[in-house]
DNA sequence: CACAGTATCCGAACGTCATTCGGTTAAGAG
DNA sequence: CTCTTAACCGAATGACGTTCGGATACTGTG
């Protein structure tokens, strides 16, 4: 079972690809592996390591692992929604802070699915967490609340950043099947409104206003009962 | 490199494991799924089998393979939702929809991110898309905006479905590292939250009434206007 | 400059997984 | 009872992430 390998064509005299430089660094890497997912939607070893020029066991001197490379990659998402200018009314700032962060997403949406499941622990993503906590305590947020109003406005954007990923599917018309539709209604609401990136981007802004404004109602309710 | 494989210890007076009666049934293999994948959190075809009793290979008699089960899964999670009273207002019908919406995933949230990246197309799941849009025509919406809402409210519920998935990680209270924490506000907030599945279940609450409500504004911001 | 030590790279091999294939066995129809 | 066929199985295949041992170029030191 010995196989004996021989490298191209001409083993003895050929002109031995020699290794110019340093052929990976993990910037190259993270650079590559974005690219690779933006434009297929996949991120494997095989394919990152031939988009580089290596081979894929090469990558392991650089990063512990395909996680390793997700994880980075949620960081740098991360880094990608910035900071926000900390002194202004609470719902301003706090739809200026989802945008960004659905913004950083939406640059690429074929990486939101692999980084569902764990939340991003980039230090300057908990800064923005520690900024916008306290724009709604100054807001007027009960203390206890602050991280409930956290988890949806969370919830809302996940959820907003994965459509921009998934086929339009039921938002899209279908064709006419022949006989009458069992969704004549939807059919029609679908019919007259935007299809695709446009349609996510305007249910986004749309869902966002909303939830500012139900928040809104739900401090001066608050303020009216104590 | 021929192995001799025998059956359990004693190969030929062995009360061979006759085959009694029918091993699978595409019933018993989505239960068996489903059962997995709330244990385990991962659905291989290996201990699919296992489970049932069978090889793996025998599974796809039944079903086409692995994506035909989850797609079966995600119909399954649909009919679960089941459908809703249409002669109602608007907005406590949305609320009814969307909960019992989220509690067919909060049933089985390991199956969740399996899920995403594909939106259910089951009839039954479907036909209650239609009654919500009847409602909120009903209710007032225009029908250019109706598609617009349902997808908010689809992503909201996505993302909280989601939410309760993850890891609390942000949302717990971390150990304190000796020196001042870079996030005192929130870890304070943190600290005065529920945590986990309790946490995780508020956010819902909250914000579900505070999209309803923004929702609420937006029509009577639309009656003033004309 | 020579040489040692180390970082980098590679091919081959391994384990896990979904899936396919050819053959075998039992269930049910006639 | 016999024949057909659906159900089942083990083995093999191919994709993937990862590990391992060895080769090769860089780097600093005598």
């Amino acid at each position: 079972m010995v196989a004996i390998t021989v490298k191209g064509s001409s083993p003895v005299n050929a002109p031995a690809p020699r290794r110019r430089k340093r052929l990976l660094s993990v910037e190259a890497i993270l650079d590559a592996a974005l690219a690779l997912v933006d434009e297929t939607g996949r991120l494997t070893m095989g394919e990152l390591a031939t988009r580089l020029g290596s081979s894929a066991s090469s990558i392991y001197h650089h990063l512990p692992g395909r996680d390793a490379i997700l994880e980075a990659l949620r960081d740098r998402m991360g880094q990608a929604i910035g900071a926000i200018p900390a002194d202004q009314p609470w719902d301003t700032g706090l739809a200026l802070w989802v945008r960004r962060y659905r913004d950083a997403f939406a640059a690429h949406p074929n990486l939101i699915p692999m980084l569902t499941g764990q939340t991003i622990t980039d230090p300057t993503v908990l800064a923005s967490y520690e900024q916008v906590t306290g724009m709604l305590l100054r807001g007027g947020f009960g203390e206890d609340e602050v991280v409930l109003w956290l988890s949806v406005v969370d919830n809302f954007t996940l959820g907003s950043a994965l459509d921009l990923a998934a086929p339009d599917d039921v938002w899209s018309p279908s064709a006419p099947a022949g006989g009458e539709s069992p969704t004549p209604r939807m059919d029609a609401a679908v019919r007259a409104a935007p299809r695709g990136r446009e349609r996510a981007d305007a249910a986004f802004e749309l869902g966002l206003t909303a939830l500012v404004a139900g928040m809104r109602a739900h401090l001066d309710a608050a303020a009216d009962n104590g």
